[in-house]
DNA sequence: TAGCTTATGTGATATTAATCACAAAATAAT
DNA sequence: ATTATTTTGTGATTAATATCACATAAGCTA
C-alpha cells in the first residue's frame, strides 16, 4: 500500500501526511463493476484511487442514468467528501469500470488534516476544482454537442481512462451512459466506423483515431 | 457593511472571522447586468453575496451560452474560489441579474482562514457542495427534461431567486439562457400560458403557479 | 402622428433523436 | 448439434427541436 501511495501521491502530500494515511487508511481492492458508492449513501470517509478507473453516474427518480465523469488514479471523489464531512447523502453512484484499488480515509481525519497540512488543503480544493470542471464539460457536451459528437467523445475519453484503445462494451451499455437508446447508438457507431474512426466487433469497439 | 454581513453570515461565521472580513473585505455594489467575473479571468479573491442575484453562465468556443445556476445572498462563487487559490482561470461568467451587493475577499486570506476558522472550512466545503449539487441539477435538466419542462423550471427558479413573481425579460433572453431559439421559447411560453401557469406581457412574464 | 426599433406570433420545412417492430448474426447453454 | 440468449442491424414512424421567412404589435423618437 505504501508503495502505490507513494507512486501517485508522494509529490502531492507531505511526508507526515503520507505516514498518517498509511496508518489510518483502509486499503481495498474493487473488482470490475463493483459498486463503491450508491445513491443516498452516507459516506463514512473518502476514497483515494490508487489504480484503476471508476465511473460516476447520476440517476433521476425514474431510474434514468447519465454518466457524469470518470475517476482515474490519483483522483478522489469530491461528492463523497462533502457527504462525509457534512453527514449528508451522496447524490451519485460510483462503479468500478475495471479492477481498482483504493484507500479509504476515515471522515474523522478529513477536517483535522485541513488544519494540519497545506498539501491536504490544496488537494481538497484542487479536487473540487477538477470535479467542477468535469461537470462543466459534461454540461457543455449535453448543451452544445449532438449525439454523434458526444458518442465519439465518450469513446475517446473512455479509451484514455481505461488506457486501452479496445473497449469491451455493448451498444446498450453506451446508451445507458449517454442516456439515449441502443438503436441510436448502433446507428451512430456504424457512422463512425464508416468515417474510419472506430472499428466494431461484438462486445468490443476499437478506437482508431484520437 | 458590518450590518448586512451580520444579517446573513452571523450564524455562519465565528465572531473573530466576521471581524477580519470587515477589516480586509472590499464592499462593492453591482448594478444590474454588470459583469462580475468573465471567462478566462484570474480571480484575485472571492465574492460573498450580501444582497441581490447573480447569474452564472457557461460559454463555449463558438460563443454559445448556457445558464449554470443562480447565486443568491449568503452564497459565494465556488468557481472563483478555486481560481483564486490555484491562480487558474475561471471557466464561467458571472452577471448581476439585479442590483447586488458583494464583499470581495482577497485571496491571500483564503488559505489562512482555512487553518484558523472551522466555520470558514465548513463554509468553503459547504459552498462547493452546494455548487456541485446545482451543477447536477443542471445536468439533470439537460439530460432528462424536455424543453417545456426546462422552461417552466427556469421561470419558477428565477422567480424564487429574484423574489418576484413578475419577471422582466424577453423571449430572446430566455432562449440564450436555455441555449435554444427564440421561436421555440415563444411557442412553449404560449403553451404554458394556455395551461394557466404564466401570463405573458411585453418584456414581462408573470409566474402564476409554483 | 408618422416612422423606427424591438418584441412577439405563426406557418412551413428540415433535422435530430426516440420509439416500435422485427431480422440476422454471434455466442452460450443444454 | 440444437436451442436459447444476447447483441447488432435496419426500415418505418413519430415526436421534439431547429431554422427560415415573414407578419403583426407595442413602444419609442422625432
Amino acid at each position: 500500500m505504501r508503495e502505490k501511495l507513494e507512486k501517485y501521491f508522494s509529490f502531492v502530500f507531505e511526508k507526515e501526511l503520507l505516514d498518517e494515511i498509511v496508518q489510518v487508511g483502509v486499503y481495498k481492492k474493487l473488482r470490475e463493476n463493483e459498486v463503491l458508492v450508491d445513491l443516498g449513501d452516507k459516506m463514512k470517509g473518502v476514497p483515494l484511487l490508487l489504480e484503476g478507473a471508476i465511473k460516476i453516474v447520476r440517476e433521476d427518480k425514474k431510474g434514468e442514468e447519465i454518466l457524469l465523469y470518470f475517476l482515474e488514479r490519483g483522483d478522489t471523489c469530491a461528492s463523497s467528501f462533502a457527504s462525509a464531512i457534512s453527514n449528508g447523502k451522496c447524490g451519485i453512484r460510483a462503479i468500478a469500470e475495471k479492477e481498482s484499488e483504493i484507500i479509504f480515509l476515515p471522515k474523522e481525519k478529513l477536517d483535522e488534516w485541513l488544519v494540519k497540512y497545506k498539501s491536504w488543503r490544496n488537494f481538497v480544493i484542487e479536487s473540487y476544482n477538477i470535479r467542477l470542471n468535469e461537470m462543466m464539460e459534461t454540461i457543455d457536451s449535453l448543451a452544445f454537442m449532438k449525439m454523434n459528437e458526444r458518442l465519439y467523445k465518450y469513446l475517446t475519453d473512455k479509451a484514455q481512462i481505461m488506457r486501452e484503445t479496445s473497449l469491451n462494451t455493448t451498444h446498450q451499455d453506451i446508451a445507458y451512459d449517454l442516456h439515449t437508446s441502443r438503436v441510436v447508438v448502433s446507428r451512430l457507431l456504424k457512422q463512425l466506423e464508416n468515417e474510419g474512426k472506430i472499428k466494431l466487433h461484438r462486445n468490443k469497439i476499437e478506437v482508431l483515431e484520437f
